[in-house]
DNA sequence: CTTGCCCACTCGTCTATACGAGTATGCCTC
DNA sequence: GAGGCATACTCGTATAGACGAGTGGGCAAG
């Protein structure tokens, strides 16, 4: 077993009253904020610090499990526990749904995605007719059944983002929004084409946990919590014509918006 | 011991290839997303569970610390694990910092949390001249020091909310702003007041696990992320007057923006 | 009736052990 | 050199047991 590199992992307290766990993990957590453990680095293996900090391994595993929880490290089968390195964030502006934005013959993600340095990757894509949710109606007023188009973002292979747009039968059905493709602007761009001139976005943020399924779905690390937006589009006659459902990995965004001091 | 109420766990499938403690984990979040223990109400104790699985304890706490990490409970020393209940959401509007929320007596805190029938409080205020860091810095222009104003809110006596202020000296110094109260209507109706009249907010969002002083401060279970909002004020000379850094308990907080079509 | 203690029950912490499964490396064979 | 295999090391899962500490109810003493 390889020694462990002197001076970066000190010694106990006996005396403290804080569990010895606890005390193991604040010794990692604070090698790794003052950077003794770089992002991507190993910590060392489960053996070592059982041996270095005389404790049993499930000790050991108790305290990985609490960086984990915090999304610090993450772990590899096999391979060992890791300082998880930060993804590149990408920002979201509050101008994005901008008109000026959407004449390109991309969608905005992808002109994003390629002018960072990215492979912007779309896909599970689902597009159906299906009976409203509750909420969904709260919003989008009464309408029994909706036009849903499900689609999950990819940046580099990496899922970052998943999401579900709802729009009333009657404005969407048999136009090119409830193709898989709706063309050049996305379904924005269709629904000005359709008549309903957009006014203005709501957009509700939350931040939790995700659900085992968002889990799968955005193959998130322990200690990944998820960002979720509802967005509500209007048109100038004051109609809900779109509600958008997101979920997104939060290391990988930050949320931008301009707010006026009205 | 008690026996467990019949019929609201099943058994495990040993074909399966998931782990036992992931099966029972499963089952019990079922249970609890099934209403078949409410919120609020309390799980079956871990020997009940290590009995009624016929698996050994440490396997039970580990499917009860999925659950927690999840947020879905969350346990009480010498009490059991309990299904955690949602605290009530206070919802931040985009216009709440319109100017003419700001010429009330009351903080717009206080007045919004009695509306919504809740006791509000804010505590451990700090007022003093610090040196600026560099993120600071870069959205507040380089003044080397800065006031920075730090306080705590919370509803009903839990902690909800942690945020600092940091104004450039030039501006704050020797004003009521330095002041531990600054008067009615808040720091931003001290600025107008002092030439600074306020064009626009920039509101930058991201979500993340807590820190574990964070988690002190703000009194937060286990599983539950925080929201990081940092907000910088501009005049309409477009200088950046204020940065706002606050950390907010994320089950306790939706953010409503809205956002023009232009 | 009230006070105080005991006890049963709860979760928290820790040890020691065992086997399984994924990964990487180096050596041996061809 | 290429391929395949053995092996050592990694984390994952699970058992059994021990003691500690917080909580709450009941019982006994006052």
């Amino acid at each position: 077993m390889a020694a462990l590199p002197s001076g970066v992992l000190g010694a106990l307290d006996p005396t403290s009253d804080r569990a010895v766990f606890r005390q193991i993990a604040d010794q990692l957590r604070e090698a790794i904020d003052k950077g003794r453990f770089k992002e991507g680095a190993k910590l060392p293996s489960e053996a070592e610090l059982t041996e270095h900090f005389g404790v049993s391994r499930m000790t050991v595993r108790n305290s990985l499990s609490i960086l984990q929880s915090e999304g610090l490290v993450s772990s590899e089968h096999g391979r060992g526990v890791f300082v998880r390195p930060r993804p590149p964030v990408r920002r979201l502006a509050s101008d994005r749904f901008a008109r000026r934005h959407r004449d390109q013959g991309k969608s905005a993600f992808t002109v994003e995605a390629e002018a960072a340095g990215s492979r912007p990757e779309v896909d599970s894509l689902e597009v159906r007719e299906e009976r409203s949710t509750p909420e969904i109606s709260a919003r989008l007023g009464s309408a029994r059944k909706v036009l849903a188009r499900r689609r999950r973002y990819l940046m580099d292979g990496k899922p970052v983002e998943f999401a579900t747009s709802y729009l009333p039968l009657d404005i969407a059905r048999n136009t090119p929004i409830a193709e898989p493709n709706p063309g050049p602007g996305g379904i924005y761009a269709r629904l000005e084409e359709l008549g309903h001139r957009l006014e203005h976005f709501d957009e509700e943020v939350r931040a939790r946990m995700p659900a085992p399924d968002e889990v799968k779905t955005l193959r998130l690390a322990s200690g990944v919590p998820v960002i979720h937006l509802v967005r509500t589009a209007y048109d100038t006659e004051g109609r809900a014509v779109e509600v958008c459902d997101t979920v997104m990995a939060a290391d990988a965004y930050v949320l931008a918006y301009q707010l006026p001091a009205t």
